[in-house]
DNA sequence: TGAAATGTTGGGGCG
DNA sequence: ACGCCCCAACATTTC
């Protein structure tokens, strides 16, 4: 009888360049599972956005696997145990995760499924290089992004030829129902208004074409466009790599690839790349600074007299703050469960500077909300923007949304496309309706308070009120 | 991967 | 021709 072994999928939906599943199948009949976790934290349980996604992300898999894909709900520790008790199987494969609760939960798992007599092997396919891999010579974690990121590609290893789809993929027959993933209750309910699937496609061969689409446009172009949220320079991968459906060590290495080849610019790949070590970095921080998800970095942040306005961050929360491109942000958000980043350190800074909100507020409003929500990389960019995390923005650094409207959207099609009803403003009042003469904003269909807001708040007299604050803070 | 306040320079208008 | 003022343009400092 053939060996039998359980591929358990968690953020790695994908068949290509998945060391787990690969090692599997060179074990034996393979079983390939996923568990929607019980033990998820409540606050960071998946926003609907992120639900769907994983409902589509999950079909789409299915498919691939020919509708053998295992799937369970609950504690994964009970389902593991009941179907290696169940199938016989010996072993089990799973790629790492980082998350402070996830690596809790897979050290118990592990010790549980050993003493049940079952090997288990944990396998990268998530980051291209893995915290432990990634210390300075003195033995502690990297702080400062740049030479985490100069050092990494002098030492750390390159991207390696990614693993092929198994062929000979011997699966282990699924005995359930086809309507399995449905059962998940992942789906929003009768309500649900927002266009995210007019906007996105998940499964990993959308992941693969979205790459190469990037790869053939969007890149050469990336440097100075990737600042432009109304232009398509950027990739917007990140939420097929949340799931995992294309892992990072693919990404990074088409881009070396068509780099090497000469298809594509290497100052372009460069700046590219960084971006994916960010990623790399906010991992690294949040393995040696679990509490980075809850708390400041920085430690004389504690006393930061953030304020506790339900009225502001709701207004901000719904896009009507009166700032253009702030409520463009917010509603593209909203809608199609993303935002360009520029856009997203804009918001951040209003958020947290001008309103002097906490950002943990803001991170839980992207996560309920994000399609691409990740835990490290939303943690560590509030901090960055807040001025509390590693390597962080300086608190003083404080945007002011009309100046970068008028820099990134000078031609204001982003806030004409999220904000219609200030479609018809000339572009001089677009990016500040609130100064702008009555007359004219009338002659655009629009009274300040009727069908726009007033501005919420005076940027210059809140850029002040923060930096007191920050001064104040540090006199104690 | 800011912005505002302040400082410096240099050209042009003008008496 | 010269000094003076104005101010844009750029640089530096500060938050």
């Amino acid at each position: 009888m053939a060996v039998k072994t359980i591929c358990w999928f968690r953020q790695d939906l994908r068949l290509k360049d998945n060391p787990a599943l690969s090692a599997a199948i060179l074990e034996g009949d393979t079983i390939p599972l996923f568990i929607l976790d019980d033990e998820t934290p409540k606050e960071w349980r998946f926003g609907a956005a992120s639900r769907w996604w994983l409902h589509q992300s999950l079909m789409s898999l299915n498919n691939s696997l020919d509708g053998n894909l295992w799937v369970e709900q609950g504690n994964p520790e009970e389902i593991l145990t009941r179907i290696l008790k169940q199938t016989g199987a010996k072993s089990v494969h799973w790629n790492r995760c980082y998350e402070p609760w996830q690596i809790a939960r897979d050290k118990r798992i592990k010790k549980t499924l050993t003493d049940f007599g079952s090997s288990v092997q944990s396998h990268n396919g998530c980051l291209l290089w893995e915290p432990w891999t990634t210390l300075k010579k003195d033995g502690t974690p990297y702080k400062v992004f740049t030479p985490f990121y100069k050092n990494g590609l002098t030492v750390q290893r390159s991207p390696s030829e990614p693993l092929n789809i198994p062929s000979t993929c011997e699966l282990l027959e699924c005995p359930m129902q086809d309507d399995k993933i449905s059962a998940l209750n992942l789906l929003p309910d009768q309500n649900w208004t927002r266009p995210i699937a007019s906007e996105w496609t998940p499964g990993e061969s959308h992941a693969h074409a979205r790459l190469k689409n990037f790869l053939k446009h969007g890149i050469h172009n990336y440097k100075e466009g990737r600042d432009i949220p109304d232009r398509s320079s950027v990739s917007r991968l990140s939420p097929h790599l949340k799931f995992g459906e294309i892992s990072p060590n693919f990404v990074a290495w088409q881009v070396k690839k068509a780099a090497d080849s000469e298809q594509i610019d290497n100052l372009e790949a460069e700046h590219f790349t960084r971006e994916l070590i960010w990623r790399e970095f906010s991992y690294s921080l949040i393995y040696y600074f679990p509490k980075m998800t809850n708390q400041n970095f920085k430690r004389d942040f504690t006393e930061f007299p953030w304020r506790s306005d339900e009225q502001a961050l709701k207004v901000w929360q719904q896009g009507k703050t009166g700032y253009p491109i702030v409520d463009a942000g917010m509603r593209e958000l909203w809608q199609t469960g993303y935002m360009h980043n520029r856009v997203r350190m804009i918001v951040a800074s209003f958020l947290t500077k001008n309103l002097m909100v906490h950002w943990i507020e803001g991170a839980r409003w992207f996560w309920d909300c994000l399609v691409d929500a990740d835990l490290a990389s939303n943690s560590c960019s509030w901090q960055w923007v807040a001025g509390t995390g590693a390597d962080a923005a300086p608190y003083f650094r404080i945007f002011n949304p009309v100046t970068q409207s008028q820099k990134f959207d000078s031609n204001g099609s982003y806030i004409r496309k999220f904000v219609p009803e200030l479609a018809s403003v000339p572009i001089k009042h677009l990016h500040d309706p609130s100064n702008a003469p009555e007359a004219e904003l009338l002659r655009a269909g629009i009274t300040l308070g009727i069908q726009y807001p007033r501005a919420i708040v005076d940027l210059k007299e809140t850029r002040k009120r923060a930096l007191d604050a920050y001064r104040g803070m540090r006199e104690i």
